[in-house]
DNA sequence: GGTTATTGATTGATCAGTCAATAAAAAATA
DNA sequence: TATTTTTTATTGACTGATCAATCAATAACC
């Protein structure tokens, strides 16, 4: 049975068995055996390839994360105006694959296991980093700079805010409404501007 | 030794610790006997006055919302104008003990634990919904009621969401930072609005 | 013959939950 | 009042389950 060159396989199938798993559960607590269950393999193999369950976890949060993130350059390739990159980025959180349930509960887990692990910590301040970065420099073209970066805070907690209520209630806030409610706000807080585009 | 009328004693005792526990490892995976040593206590008494493990985070929880609740309610007693209960809401959510890194941490693991738990997950509805409800209460004279609902969804979410981030940066959103996030929004929302009173 | 893929079986640790035993307070009974 | 009985408080020791991690063994590849 073996065939040679299994690795790359058994290893994406393993992170995307990761994320259904702890998507579904909703919690980081699942076992090894679970993953590689339903990667079609034993956990042995698991164990093989990604060492401790630690490991496997991170590079599932990594791939999550690059999922994000190709998804956010994609959406910005197709924006012209600044006001149109702010857009983007608020629709690509709430419209692509990542405000699927599934998703959104493994987003959550993962936020709380940051809590202990100053790894994952790090990763996910890399995500947040860049997201305030990127919508404050679309927004810098738009209002002040000081001023754009208190309005990429607050686009970004209403982002994560939405997510949490999202996860909370069952799929309440549906993808247009959660866009509509960060788009008015955004719409709110330039009305005030003097634009300077 | 025994002492009479203990339970009511170590039962608080022991959600206490319970809590400073969760809020300093950041998840609800902690054990029953970390917990009873806490409270200075054995984890068979734990188990002798609450049953089953799950049953004292239930009530841990429950006391995570009634002091909030108790908050909420002497700091809308304070407040004179519908403008100032909304603030009042607010200032609750970053300026009493709710913000402290502790109970931070603990809030968003009873979050996560609650996509599990449907139990938990109802609780956090109540609470959920009795913030809206105060919001939109409030609001609902100061701008039409569909707005109102609305506004209050917005500030639910970005209270949430700076939860969130509070949690991730160490510390970083501190509470008038937020405070001063929020209101922001209320007052670029209100301003664009005629008032009622 | 060395490398890669793969697993079943095993080990060791951790924990939730139970239980029998101890002791003090309170209640019942003599 | 003196005694026995019941109730309440408390724990150490134990059990059973769960799981991460290891390892030796098997087999295909080159």
């Amino acid at each position: 049975m073996p065939k040679i060159g299994m690795e790359p396989v058994r290893r994406r199938a393993l992170i995307d068995a990761a994320i259904s798993a702890v998507g579904e559960r909703g919690t980081l607590n699942v076992t090894v055996s679970e993953i590689a269950s339903r990667a079609g393999v034993s956990s042995a193999l698991a164990h093989h390839y990604f060492g401790p369950k630690e490991e496997l976890l991170f590079a599932t949060m990594r791939q999550l994360l690059a999922d994000l993130g190709s998804d956010c350059v994609a959406a910005l390739k197709k924006a012209a105006t600044p006001r149109q990159r702010v857009s983007a980025i608020i629709s690509v959180n709430f419209n692509t694959g990542q405000f699927r349930e599934e998703t959104v509960h493994a987003w959550l887990a993962f936020y709380v296991e940051a809590q202990n692990s100053p790894h994952l910590r790090r990763l996910l301040r890399v995500y947040a980093r860049r997201l305030h970065s990127n919508l404050a420099s679309a927004l810098a073209d738009l209002v002040d700079r000081a001023e754009a970066a208190r309005v990429a805070e607050a686009i970004a907690a209403m982002i994560d805010g939405l997510y949490i209520r999202r996860a909370l209630r069952d799929g309440l806030p549906n993808p247009a409404s959660a866009t509509a409610l960060v788009e008015d706000y955004v719409d709110a807080k330039l009305s005030r501007q003097v634009t300077r585009l």
